[in-house]
DNA sequence: CTGTTAGCGCATTCAA
DNA sequence: TTGAATGCGCTAACAG
């Protein structure tokens, strides 16, 4: 069997309610000769302490949970490394988990994590509307990164999308383009709208007026990239550049162009996100990059602080307005 | 305040015993009346369980940690996505969290996951060695993926790697060429040495004896790639085709070719792994595709299958020898 | 079929 | 500074 607080207080010869307080991080009164004499009872008997008796007695797990539509997206992982290494720092533990883009299995997980008493919540909602959120996020810190959904209430950690296609579309612009098309996603998710309407503002700014079938939304899948990359293609004036909403859309486009028979057209593509396949992709000529680790490690940072404040009472005053944080993208030239 | 079972009891009028009775998974004696008003009663008060106390008193948190290198990467997500769904299915949450490819992290790790309780482990360990997986591995069932270390004592799923190189190998024989280098991995790495081998292997039956320069050996990274491919293309005699160890090597490689001037020499790569950008990888020949999810429901199902053995005692029994679960890769013409 | 009782391992009152 | 007692919320004997 393992070893147990009271298996420690015998051998050391004192209460289990001092072999607590020896072993506490926060300095507790305890004689010094007495923690070591503890200490090293502990010690000799290899105890570890019980989390979840701790977790039990204390209502509080030292965990976050991570909550993200799917695992396989390099964008998305890295956004998990940045949180896992802040949250480490700070002695919390990152429970990570999928709601496989869906919102009931998100509603499901996150009902899930609260019974497990996670001490906050880290999300990437699947869908546009944070009803389901709600009802959690009243007991629970709850903060989204990414995107956000309708209506105010959250926290969040995101990018600056429109400023970031918007640039995009103006190094296009720069470069002589005019006839340009933006290949985006579905116009529920806040990423691809915001990402929509910084291209929409760059061209009207240039006093540009797009043509109906240069704006593509949808899917945000490779599959989708393509598709629209082909139906694009077979216009009869097709447009010489365009703007993807993000890498999946990108390299779908890029494969389209890859299988296209005969001379390739001299499209250009300005896409946000990067990956270090981007210098292979020919069409590629401008990423807008967001640092998904430092946006990960802003929201470590914040959904700490949330807990925080909610332990010392703070946490109810103190939200009568959400806080966005938003973070610059870079524009690369390839 | 949260609902506790006690409340739930009061408004349906039974003892808290007739409760967890009536809520629990595994049909208990409970008269079906009493079941229903219960039941009522629990989700007019939106009752939930608290599941940290439930794991403390039944010492099992139907959770499995999963503790791999890195988050940020393909390959490992692939798996993890395929050992959630497989946990899931099966009622059993999913514990991420990243070792930082350091062994002394990865110990830290395993010994707070220990701390929590979960009821499993799935590893792919950072280091080659297994000794400080033992002690934990006697209290709790540990499986290991794709990596294995040395000596005998854990299960695990791996790849047949030595099979894939080899046949990787075969095909680049089979293609007229004759000197083929490996750029490989570090030699404690289990998957790096069976890849090796693979290959020594299927150029010795080809009766070819590899120059010593062929075979470079080292870090696994991006520019570790990058550098051997700049080393041997500036021999005085250069290999006309290689065998990648891995994408990463693989991409390094790639990376070199695009970086040089002048005409392109007409190296081919065959690598193991495989993404959505090998078709824009020019060299790129052929592929070993490990099917990593597939690779992860395994390992899901193994080590779900071994927390139901430990539980019914036949746990160490039947762990005399270690089971390896070697699953075939497939070979791809690009 | 149901209630009573007794802990799981720990942190925290309250006294001493 | 320390110990004894209490209970976090739940399940599992054991009676009835």
């Amino acid at each position: 069997m393992r070893k147990t607080i009271k298996d420690v207080a015998y051998a050391a010869g004192v209460s289990t309610a001092t072999v607590s307080r020896a072993l506490a991080e926060n300095p507790s009164p305890v004689a010094e000769q007495t923690r070591l004499r503890v200490i090293a009872a502990a010690d000799k008997l290899s105890y570890r302490m019980n989390h979840t008796a701790r977790s039990l007695k204390v209502r509080s797990t030292m965990t976050v949970a991570v909550v993200f539509p799917e695992l396989a997206n390099d964008f998305f992982m890295d956004v998990a490394e940045g949180i896992e290494r802040e949250l480490d720092a700070q002695g919390y533990t990152m429970l990570l988990s999928s709601s496989r883009n869906s919102v009931e299995e998100e509603q499901k997980r996150i009902a899930m994590l609260a019974d497990r008493m996670v001490d906050g919540m880290v999300i990437i909602p699947a869908g546009s509307r944070g009803e389901h959120l709600r009802a959690v996020a009243e007991r629970t810190p709850v903060l989204l990164v990414d995107r956000i959904v309708e209506g105010p209430g959250f926290d969040a950690v995101v990018s600056d999308n429109e400023d970031g296609t918007r640039r995009l579309t103006n190094a296009l612009l720069s470069d002589g383009f005019r006839r340009i098309a933006f290949v985006g996603g579905e116009i529920t998710v806040s990423t691809a709208r915001e990402r929509l309407s910084g291209y929409a503002r760059a061209l009207a700014e240039a006093g540009i007026q797009p043509e109906p079938s240069w704006i593509c939304l949808g899917g945000m899948n490779v599959e989708d990239g393509y598709q629209r990359m082909k139906t694009l293609m077979e216009e009869a004036n097709p447009p010489e550049a365009m703007v993807a909403v993000n890498l999946l859309i990108h390299l779908g486009m890029e494969r389209r162009l890859l299988d296209m028979d005969g001379p390739k057209p001299p499209v250009v593509i300005a896409g946000f996100d990067e990956s270090r396949y981007t210098p292979f992709l020919p069409a590629s000529r401008y990423t807008a990059f967001q640092d998904a680790v430092a946006m990960g490690r802003r929201a470590g940072q914040r959904i700490i602080e949330n807990i925080r404040e909610k332990k010392t009472g703070r946490f109810e005053r103190e939200h009568s307005g959400e806080r966005i944080i938003r973070l610059p993208v870079t524009i690369h030239h390839h």
